[in-house]
DNA sequence: CGGGTCATTGATACGTATCAATGTGCGTGG
DNA sequence: CCACGCACATTGATACGTATCAATGACCCG
């Protein structure tokens, strides 16, 4: 057994237990199925595309994301990752990965020993549950940036992920009052959002000029949170950061739920 | 216990047999969760964005969508469900479910035990592992939504959208040869990829013209695939359509796995 | 046979990409 | 400590992909 010390996988047990509190005894256990922790340099992969052998991975501190690339060159960020968001058994269950994973600045991830999570999760039912939960929502994201990319306009794409970026980022403890360090480059925003890096600026420079925002050197202060969200049509919603219903909490409580 | 005749829930089993072979323990069991079955009309909903208490259901015949409709009056088709495909959980673990569904034509459903199947999957570990795969699988096509709206012109998109049905609807023995009737409007197809239903039909003229596909009336023929998913970019894989890795199905059967 | 939905086509407007150049801040090595 | 270099941000001019508007055409169903 490691010594890492306690508190290494917390950000993903905050992250698991803002949705359904977990027994002492199921954290212990999360907490041992680590297996090292890296550091990566700012923009370096941690997957590349077409991987066959990555584990699971969490990420521990620092920001990473998803990401496509075209044969024409393109690329297309897919999902940004903080600290408590952790990758899936691709490797187990489907063959290869069909995206790459790379830092947008120094980052640290813990690898997890995905075969006892595997084999011994079953012994786990609030983490189940959790991890559960945590896939629905994953979705959701996705399925909110299809439609940003598909039927929103420039302008509410990036006041749309500067919402998002805030929620997200609130979560993890990345926000001071109304401000945060924007973890991407205009570039990345521009490949996160389907377009350029130019109009990415623009756009952004048209909300600064609107008084939705204040940017400079990727801090980003949002004077009129309200205002922000109605220009990007921003719900939140779809993001489920609500604990579980009641209903939730009862069966796993009562072990009516997976017994 | 209901009398379905035992062929009712066959293309979701088809579908998970396909990634994992079932004892008939299993089937018989997902058989005996059917509630009941419906039957929807062509462009009917079958869940509104916002709904609570959706249950879990599975298209038995016939094509339905999972659609968002934004504040500016657009709407955004995220996915279509086939022969075989479900619904998640939204109901138990999020709260309102964040998208609506509804049918392209004529549809029959099968709605679900809820209770039971949360209840009991834990006794056929076979089953919770292809649906663990099935929901990787759904994210991975999410995935390369993203990629397609974002990243690809609408030309490509188009394209990519015929094969990607037209993989899809061979997997549920909807096609003849190279040819298949594709279940949505040239409307919906816009929605879908994110361009104007008049520009969808251009490039699909345009496919026409140059010879990569035969259009009629939604009959489209594809004569030569490969110069088909060329024009696409479309490799395929995203789709994960193998069977699961050879350590699945000995972890499985061995009961390592879930034990 | 008439009305409705869906497909098709043309003309024009507009959002966004692209190209190219300049500006700004920051880390590094001399 | 300064100057260079590099990555990132900013701005302008122009080209192009796609939306929009409007009208016609084809097919299906009752």
């Amino acid at each position: 057994m490691q010594e890492w010390g306690t508190a290494v996988l917390t950000p993903l047990i905050m992250k698991l237990e803002h949705f359904l509190p977990l027994p002492d005894g199921d954290k212990e256990w999360l907490n041992g199925l680590i297996l090292r922790l890296d550091e990566f340099p700012a923009h370096s992969d941690i997957i590349r595309e077409g991987e066959i052998s990555a584990g699971v991975f969490v990420v521990i501190a620092g920001h990473a994301c998803r990401y496509k690339i075209l044969s024409n060159g393109g690329r297309q960020i897919l999902d940004f990752m903080f600290s408590g968001d952790k990758t899936e058994l691709h490797s187990l269950l489907l063959r290869a990965i069909d995206h790459g994973i790379f830092t947008l600045g120094p980052t640290t991830i813990a690898r997890i020993d995905r075969d006892r999570l595997i084999g011994e999760i079953i012994d786990h039912p609030n983490v189940t549950i959790a991890l559960w939960w945590n896939a629905l929502q994953r979705e959701a994201i996705l399925r909110e940036r299809i439609t940003a990319i598909g039927r929103r306009d420039a302008y509410a794409r990036v006041a749309h992920l500067l919402c998002e970026m805030f929620q997200r980022l609130r979560l993890v403890g990345e926000t001071v009052d109304q401000r945060y360090m924007l973890p991407v480059t205009q570039a990345e925003m521009g490949d996160a959002l389907g377009i350029s890096e130019v109009y990415a600026n623009r756009m952004l420079r048209r909300l600064q000029n609107e008084k939705l925002i204040v940017y400079d050197q990727r801090v980003v202060r949002i004077p009129d949170l309200d205002a922000l969200k109605h220009a990007a049509e921003f719900d939140g919603q779809y993001l489920h950061l609500d604990g579980a219903p009641q209903a939730v909490r009862d069966a796993v409580s009562t072990q009516r739920l997976m017994p």
